[in-house]
RNA sequence: GCCAGAGUAGCUCAGUGGUAGAGCAGAGGACUCAUAAGCCUUUGGUCGGGGGUUCGACUCCCCCCUCUGGCACCA
């Protein structure tokens, strides 16, 4: 069995979680139990990143505790995960023991190579904002922004990074793996940026201004800073289990230069450590053009259609709509497109005339298909099209194109059921008639069978719920659930379910709420 | 300024050398099993602009314009 793991980007606490965040761990879920359904071994790891001047600060004006300001903050980040059906294996938090006794185990080993200097750092200081400067803060004419304060140059004493000197192994590397990165255009963005040379890394901040993060082992009067900390959570997670290096760090294309593109495959690199076999750099959800996160005030807070439409209609927008590495834009108005004409109409629909025809021509029991003509012949060709079409678009990340194929073939679906019309059928007494009535019953509902198994990874909880109102059971090979057959003969059918109820007519046409 | 991404029907996007596509929205129609859903037909584009290569370019090359992001020790 293929082992797997993949990872999320560990997330900041000091704040709470938005569409961003969602985002990439249904992106990461998707992926973990698509492998899961091929049969992998997954291991599916994410978690919070809960050191840092920023954290320290916000515990501060509330008056309480680090430790506990990132106990609460952690849990909300958790609960919205498990609320979305994010099936990950470990959440590891930077503030475990775990996690704390691999970084200092890391840094003092590095420190004994010599890939971990004492050095002076010289720069601009703010000491209201707490924090070193850099000249693009700096305004136009050269001053420094009122928000700082009074800016001083000052000496610190710090640890640096031996970066630099793996400069050339990194672009090898690259230029060897080509495949590194997905999508490949952020590979040749790294490229770009290694044309120049390396700094090497500041990693340590005195504990004197910074207190809340992990002392450094052969310096207890510093506590390192960010890099060491954030970036090993993937390693410490899995340091006894053999799982190392990665299969796939996901992350957002906002922390893939320097950090995950340049830093982490160095610091493994120096650790003697291969680095993740790939990363996957996603883009970001934009309303307006612009980054959405909480800061921005944006108007409608994504989260809640969660609570108004449900895990699998929010699940299946994000994944529907984004373009994996590629930005799109998230409005309500969009979403409802999606809901209203996607999954209401075309999929629910399907569901619930499947079940009533059903019941009322079949007493509930679903017959064996007997007849094979055109319609039936005609639909059999495109779920072979479409299953074989699917599972590589999903394994080369298409998951847009590979549900618009699923959506394609369950708009045949509907269309084939209009062919047969079986509910002239059924008021027909020939034996004919009564052979294509058994077969089209049968015929749509194995379609629907089949379409929900190939979203399954999608919205798990709706493939669960259509093969419970079809009185079926699947088997535990995936694959294997993929061919049309007769699994649901004799099954006996719920009489109706409205998976996705439409909602008020005011919304019926969003193009006309604009 | 440099680098990257994007610019195709009202909207969201696919197409990457051979007579412009889909979904949604709009218009018309037939039907009734169904969440007034589904089905059929249909309106709609000088494929950002300009050159070039080619028998032929949305598709290749060059220049330009617009939008977005990045340009490091912030994550």
């Amino acid at each position: 069995m293929k082992s797997f793991y993949i990872t999320t980007a560990i997330d900041y606490v000091n704040g709470s979680p938005h569409i961003g965040h969602a985002y990439e761990k249904v992106l990461t879920d998707v992926i973990a139990r698509f492998r899961r359904q091929l049969g992998d071994q997954v291991h599916f790891l994410t978690g919070t990143d809960e050191h840092g001047q920023k954290v320290q600060a916000s515990a501060k004006q509330r008056g309480i505790e680090p430790q506990q300001f990132v106990d609460e903050t952690s849990a909300e980040f958790r609960a919205l995960y498990d609320r979305l059906n994010v099936s990950y294996d470990d959440f590891i938090r930077t503030t475990e023991p775990r996690h704390k006794q691999v970084v200092r185990d890391i840094l003092q080993r590095l420190f004994a190579a010599g890939e971990i200097y004492q050095a002076e750092y010289r720069g601009f200081y703010s000491t209201r904002q707490e924090q070193f400067l850099q000249s693009k803060d700096r305004l136009p004419d050269g001053s420094w922004p009122e928000l700082f304060g009074e800016v001083a140059e000052i000496v610190e004493a710090n640890y640096f990074f031996r970066l630099k000197k793996h400069q050339d192994w990194l672009i090898e590397f690259l230029t060897e793996n080509d495949d590194f990165i997905f999508p490949h255009f952020r590979q040749k963005q790294v490229m770009e940026f290694l044309k120049e040379p390396l700094n090497d890394l500041c990693i340590s901040r005195p504990k004197a201004r910074l207190e809340w993060g992990i002392p450094l082992p052969f310096d207890e009067n510093y506590v390192t800073y960010v890099w060491f900390d954030a970036l090993l959570n993937y390693y410490s997670a899995v340091v006894d289990q053999g799982r190392w290096p990665a299969d796939y760090n996901l992350i957002g294309k906002d922390i893939l230069v320097p950090p995950h593109a340049v830093y982490w495959p160095i610091m493994l690199k120096a650790c003697g450590l291969p680095p993740p076999k790939h990363l996957l750099v996603h883009g970001w959800w934009l309303q307006s053009g612009a980054k959405m996160s909480k800061s921005t005030g944006a108007a409608v807070n994504p989260l809640t259609l969660v609570e108004e439409f449900g895990v699998d209609a929010f699940r299946y927008f994000l994944i529907r709509e984004m373009n994996v590495g590629q930005d799109s834009e998230f409005t309500r108005e969009q979403f409802l497109v999606r809901y209203n004409s996607e999954l209401a109409n075309n999929l629910g629909n399907l569901v619930n005339r499947t079940l009533n025809m059903t019941t009322r021509f079949a007493s509930g029991v679903l017959p064996a298909a007997e007849v094979s003509e055109d319609p039936e012949r005609e639909l059999h060709d495109l779920w072979t099209r479409t299953r074989d079409e699917f599972i590589p678009l999903c394994e080369g990340f298409q998951f847009h194109t590979a549900l618009e194929r699923m959506m394609v073939f369950v708009t045949a679906t509907n269309t084939y059921i209009q062919r047969r019309e079986p509910w002239k059928l059924g008021k027909s007494a020939e034996a004919k008639d009564q052979a294509l009535l058994r077969t089209s019953l049968a015929t749509m509902a194995e379609a629907l069978r089949l379409a929900v198994a190939l979203s399954q990874h999608v919205t798990p909880a709706t493939t669960a719920r259509i093969n419970a109102v079809l009185g079926y059971t699947p088997g535990a090979d995936w694959r294997a659930e993929l061919t049309w057959g007769a699994k649901l003969n004799g099954a006996k059918v719920a009489e109706a379910l409205v998976l996705f109820p439409r909602p008020a007519p005011a919304e019926k046409t969003p193009a006309k709420v604009l």
